[in-house]
DNA sequence: CACCTAATATATACTTTCTATATATATAAA
DNA sequence: TTTATATATATAGAAAGTATATATTAGGTG
């Protein structure tokens, strides 16, 4: 798949590998990440396979070894296109390694998930106050980058909602376990 | 992350990578997904390490050849609370073809773009349809299965939202295209 | 009873994705 | 001149995900 974003984006302008994972950090950074290891091989790949071509340039005034500059080629706009309009194969994946703990907090010490649940909640409040601040941005690189943009908000939103709303139920569990206990506790002694 | 996925889930019971699937496709299937080839390697690792220790068993009764029960030793169960305990490493990732594609979509044919999007709706509506039945039995399994569950929920109909919104604003710049061509069209006759 | 099908169960090869790190160059500053 | 920093490419290796091979047994069918 990452080869077809990467065709994608060289839709818009000429870029090189390092250009690449600005665009990237730039615009989809709150949802997307991306590094040298993944695309490096598929540049050089997708040159093998003729869907970009490659020029190597001499950086004027800037800083850092030359650049391959690259190109979607006739080929590689056709495959993208193909790429574009068949329907998504694969279902939606998220993989969130807080989500994964949480299924399991029950086996743990309660008190430690509230406190990782509070950060989870600092972590994307700050993330929507980012987000908020870059809508009008995007605005300005079309309908469908604002849109998507407007989905990492939502998501955002109702994430803090949820979080908010499973810390309570979870304070109001542990106090439900702690007077539970103290009964058991008040048999054993009573017995 | 999967090793720690598979240690919480032999904290409930013992279990046979089989069984392993069975369960997660039973109880997360909505979510989360994982295969034979992560399984398998997986539990052989944990073996290895003394995270897990194993009894074959001749299946009494039932199909197939014969099992390998895996149950938790005392020191996966120590290693499982050190994770579960951790921070998070790593921020959410939501990988999906569709919102792949979607970024991209100004540079297909809309009304194919728009075609698609109809067939997400219909997806994500029989998948809402699915989870709110179920949500009454994960009730049943605790309030972190719940809460997961309500996520579940909630995201899907975040983005149930957010699509019809999306087909609205895209077909509204659609019928906005047309008039511009119509008038260079107009223009290029009149001229 | 021999044969076939379906469900159960494990295993492994392979691809893609992700992480970590090595390497090189040019600018700017000390 | 040396050093630090930003730029830029590259690759090894780990983790995750896909595809497929293989074996066993219950149960049905001829």
């Amino acid at each position: 798949m990452i080869k077809y974003a990467i065709l994608g984006l060289l839709h818009y302008t000429d870029m090189h590998g390092y250009r690449i994972k600005e665009h990237i950090e730039q615009n989809f950074g709150h949802m997307w990440s991306i590094n040298y290891g993944q695309i490096y091989p598929n540049l050089k790949k997708l040159y093998e396979d003729g869907l970009i071509s490659m020029t190597e340039m001499n950086q004027n005034g800037e800083k850092g070894p030359t650049r391959k500059l690259y190109s979607i080629t006739i080929k590689g706009k056709e495959e993208f296109t193909r790429w574009l309009e068949d329907s998504p194969e694969k279902p939606m994946l998220l993989r969130d390694p807080f989500l994964m703990r949480f299924v399991f907090y029950g086996f743990g010490d309660k008190n430690r998930s509230v406190e990782i649940i509070d950060n989870q909640i600092k972590r994307y409040e700050n993330d929507l106050k980012r987000r908020r601040k870059n809508l009008k941005k995007w605005g300005k690189s079309g309908i469908y980058v604002r849109l998507i943009a407007e989905l990492g908000t939502n998501l955002n939103e109702m994430f803090i909602t949820w979080l908010k709303h499973s810390k309570e139920e979870i304070l109001k569990d542990i106090s439900g376990d702690t007077s539970t206990e103290m009964k058991t506790e008040d048999r054993r002694i009573a017995g």
